[in-house]
Parts: C-alpha cells; sequence; structure tokens
DNA sequence: GGGTCATATTGGATTCGATCCAAGTCAAGA
DNA sequence: TCTTGACTTGGATCGAATCCAATATGACCC
C-alpha cells in the first residue's frame, strides 16, 4: 500500500495523518468495510480522526480509481480496496458477508448492440446473492 | 394488473383503496419509479395517503415477489413491477434514467463452483452503467 | 344492513448513512 | 522558519426509510 501513496503524492495529494491511517485501513487483502468500520480501526490509531474525513478520504480515494464502491444492500456502502483486479461480489443475503469472485466470460460483450438504445455503456457491476455455508 | 390484484386476494390480502391506487400507480411499461414518485403519483389520485403506506405497500409487494426493488445510485431505492420476466437495468450516469435489457448468456452459469466458496448462490443482478444519448 | 375484530393507515418522531459548513490546523515549498 | 492553500474538525443538516401508538376500515358473519 505504500506504493499507493507514492502514486498518490506524485499526484499532488497532502500527505496527512489522517489520509495515511484510512489508507492503511483498506490495506487488507478482501476486506470490503463500511465507512463507519473504517473510521472505526482509523480511530484505534489517531483516536481524534473525525468521521467527515474518513468520508473525504474515500471520496478522494474512489474518484481517483484507487478504491471501489460497492452498496451490497440498501444499509452502508463498503470500501473495496481491489479496485486494479477486475472481479465482481457474491454477497450472503443472511450475514452480509462480501466474497469477490471471479465469473467466466465478459458480461459487457453480452449485451447485444440492439439492446443498448444508443447507451455508451462502459461499465458493468454483477452481484450474486445467496447463501454462505455459515449461515446454511 | 387487475390480474395482480387477484392474485393478492387469492392470498390473503385485504384490498384497500390506497393498496390498490399503488398497484395502479405501478401497472406502467418500463418505469422504475422511488417511493417518493410512487407517493406523489398516488396521492393524485388519493390525496390523503401517507408516504408510510407507500412503504409498507411496496415492501409486501416486494416480498410477495410481484416488485423488484433495483438500487441503481446511492439515492433512492426504485421499484420495478417488470417482476415476472427476467432483464437487467442499463443506467444512465449523469441523469439516471433506468433501462430494462436482456443480456445474452445467463451469468449465475458464468459463476463457476470453485468461485461460490460453499455459497449456495440463488440470484443475480447486472447493472451496466453508461451515458445515454440525450445526455452524450 | 349492522356488528365485530383483526388488519391497515396515518403522520409525526426517529434512525441511520452521508454531506455540508465555517473555523481552526497543518504539510510542503520557498 | 514563514506562508499559504489545502486539509481537518464536529456539529448541523439532509434525505431515505422505518417505527409507533392512535385511529380507521375491509371482510366475514349474522
Amino acid at each position: 500500500m505504500s506504493d499507493l501513496l507514492e502514486r498518490l503524492r506524485g499526484r499532488g495529494w497532502r500527505l496527512t495523518a489522517q489520509r495515511r491511517v484510512v489508507a492503511e485501513v483498506l490495506d487488507g487483502d478482501h476486506v470490503h468495510l463500511t465507512a463507519d468500520e473504517v473510521h472505526a480501526r482509523a480511530a484505534e490509531r489517531l483516536p481524534e480522526i473525525s468521521r467527515a474525513t474518513v468520508y473525504n478520504t474515500l471520496g478522494e480515494l474512489v474518484s481517483l480509481g484507487e478504491v471501489l464502491e460497492v452498496s451490497t444492500d440498501r444499509r452502508a456502502m463498503r470500501y473495496d480496496p481491489n479496485a486494479h483486479h477486475p472481479h465482481q461480489h457474491l454477497v450472503c443475503a443472511k450475514c452480509g458477508t462480501v466474497r469477490d469472485v471471479h465469473p467466466a466470460g465478459d458480461p459487457l460483450a453480452d449485451l447485444p448492440d440492439n439492446e443498448r438504445f444508443g447507451f455508451t455503456v462502459s461499465d458493468v457491476e454483477v452481484t450474486y446473492r445467496g447463501i454462505c455455508p455459515n449461515c446454511a
């Protein structure tokens, strides 16, 4: 993740303690934390960090393409640091657990021209739902 | 949509003026209204209908499988009466317009067993994003 | 038609996630 | 070290959705 910090610095990001901590919190494999969870973990290291800053930083990381926003339910948005490896999500309908998955095929290619209605289609998002082994 | 009302009556639904109006509002082709929009349209016919009742009724229709909930952005949930014909959604990233689309292939079948992690996968939801002709 | 009762409706309060804002703080270049 | 524009803060605010106790009403029975 220090790569990430370097990359952002190169783009003129001012490196603050708060941003560093948020980036470190996200630097786990396969985490899909809510903003509040990110805030809680960040606050363990930097007790005074505010929610607003966590939201700001997450928003910046998203628009820089370093983190993905995924909305798996009607509750809180989740933040996925695995932005540089295309993947989709498998969500447990009971406990909300999220796993990264890699379906075969290219869903974008599966949308024929006559089903695009003149849209310039740039992105597709696939969410699988089911029951995880723990909840079954 | 009177089919719908009959079907629901058969399941013990008590048929009230409010529920009838909500069902009628949803009885349009390819509409993807928010709860507030449903409420506004319902209120044209039945001025005293409350938001709470609209939410209740929509929730019931969803759990009865007669209407689909689609969350196309981080804003309000949308309600899709086209529940009996499998389809996916194409969303304009600018204006939010939603169109029903029918991609080729079966995304469920595209998720291999070794990518299911023991989940019982029951459903998949595909959202295409792009820019519509009007916004381009 | 009238009575009964379980179910539905109401609107105001409440929750929860997210955003906004003005005031204070601080990283980084000179 | 100084300066400055960008960053952070926490409290207010917003918007969607849910909850609740009081009231109203559809459906069934006679």
